[in-house]
DNA sequence: TCCTACAATGGACTTTGTCCAAGTCAATAT
DNA sequence: ATATTGACTTGGACAAAGTCCATTGTAGGA
């Protein structure tokens, strides 16, 4: 949504040139970037942007709900800035490649009060894995 | 189970000291421990174990299906012994308190064909999140 | 235009994990 | 019981991902 940097500007954030690019890089809802490649995109805008900067930025727009964290493969956390409409993710389990999945029904229904061990539950988050059609193909 | 060790002998796993107290850590299936709780505790029975060869071992102990990497949090991966109850994890946001879970259903089902990208999904992970009644009265 | 609270910087530091050359040892054969 | 040997272990160097902080810069209001 190109209206990221608007809704952030409502909200009285400050916005810096660092924040700006950072924002830009993250708009378009199917990426799902690493820190690093946040940092790279960014610096080819504004080649002396710092890591930490990014870091923060992203920190930030966490805890803003505008995107969110996603760690899929154990290794760097992804940045989504699919935040707006609730989905999970398909991952391929050669390439790593990630895709927006919508599965129908709730998996909240499916975990009866009997297994829930007094835990107030207020999230649920699947990953599906398999093989992508091109890995598939190789 | 404790019948692991039983299992890796008849695998012909070749039976070290050091395999041996890793094995032991891991013994009870309720547990998630890091690769350094495991060297920790591992290193109570046997001081010299190193770091490398705990890394070794539970990367062993997973490709033989034995135990399984579970990375709830973003950051160190935990090991889980349970492996032969296909279960599900529920996560307390605020101490990371894990518990196993079975849900009924399978997410699975959920995921129709349209929504598959041509991908072969072969297995689905799931994450609950949410409050533990200890954090919750605190 | 000036001020100042907030933001950016870069480098040190931490955590988590991998890699390797050299030394050690479990299991087998004699 | 001993020798043999390929597999295992070790410690330390290295790498990737992320955090922290003192210093410097600046967005936005007065
Ligand atoms: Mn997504
Ligand atoms: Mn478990
Ligand atoms: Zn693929
Ligand atoms: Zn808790």
């Amino acid at each position: 949504m190109s209206d990221l940097l608007e809704r952030l500007r409502e909200r009285g954030w400050r916005l810096t040139a660092q924040r700006r690019v950072v924002a830009e890089v993250l708009n378009g809802d199917h990426v799902h970037l690493t820190a690093d490649e946040v940092h790279a995109r960014a610096a080819d805008r504004l080649p002396e942007i710092s890591r930490a900067t990014v870091y923060n930025t992203l920190g930030e727009l966490v805890s803003l709900g505008e995107i969110i964290e996603v760690s899929t493969d154990g290794r760097a956390k992804r940045y989504d800035p699919n935040a707006h409409r609730p989905h999970h993710h398909l991952v391929c389990s050669r390439c790593g490649t990630i895709r927006d999945v919508h599965p129908g029904g709730n998996p909240l229904d499916d975990l009866p009060a009997g297994e829930r061990f007094g835990f107030t539950v207020s999230d649920v988050e699947v990953t599906y894995r398999g093989v992508c059609p091109e890995c598939a193909a190789a």
